[in-house]
DNA sequence: ACCGAGTACCCGGTATAGCATGATAGACAT
DNA sequence: ATGTCTATCATGCTATACCGGGTACTCGGT
């Protein structure tokens, strides 16, 4: 009776947009291809319910802007390019989470210490 | 005018029990000097709005158990200690952390190739 | 003509959990 | 009494992941 999940939704908590923003500077893209590339590079728990509102959040707070393009299938595909200010917010999101994981990754060291910092 | 926050709080979701779980298993202890445990291991942000509830939560979960000590200074302590079902969880938390730095470090690298499970 | 599947998008509701704020309470000094 | 320091707890807000369902369009099979 192991959870099979392999990972914590919670802890994608920030993190849904901080990917989608890095998807979509490295190449103009819409939704429904978005969670498929998501997928492929293993985050297989992320579906269209939370990639289109973050997405949407992500339009709205203009990190990213859309244009419709008419598809040979189904419906037109609202394709997102990265805005100026998304690709500061991509690299502040990253930032954030590099020191964050050097943080989680240096707890279990050391018992106490507030100095020593090597490097 | 930068974001001077360290981290993101929304990438602590989830995190901050895992943090907890590590400190009371490392050493049994109260609240208060919990948070000043965090914020010497960098996770300055952590305030007893944020430690309490979460400590009061996985009290409920029972993943730890409290024990009341009455202070020299001020009201009794309440002493957490890590129990079994606790130690369970903070593995598994971790691992699931793991896992999710794994694939969040692997982001940028592979343009799209499902395949690929280097060691 | 109908149906299902694949593509593509959107909306409403729920749950989780970090965080701000403020209340409570004991011990001690002034 | 008043204030301060230590220590705990409760209430409410918010962001956001996630679930279920619905809408539309195209194509292929029956």
């Amino acid at each position: 009776m192991i959870d099979m999940t392999p990972y914590d939704s919670q802890m994608l908590k920030g993190l849904v947009s901080f990917l989608l923003l890095d998807l979509v500077a490295a190449e103009t893209d819409y939704g429904y291809s978005l969670v498929v590339r998501l997928h492929e590079r293993g985050f297989t728990e992320l579906t269209e319910g939370t990639v289109y509102p973050a997405l949407s959040r992500a339009e709205q707070s203009r990190w990213i802007d859309a244009v419709l393009v008419p598809s040979e299938k189904g419906p037109a595909r609202k394709y997102y390019r990265i805005t100026p200010a998304g690709n500061e917010e991509r690299l502040r999101a990253r930032a954030a989470w590099q020191r964050l994981a050097h943080l989680v990754d240096a707890f279990g060291s050391h018992p106490h210490q507030p100095e020593s910092e090597e490097k």
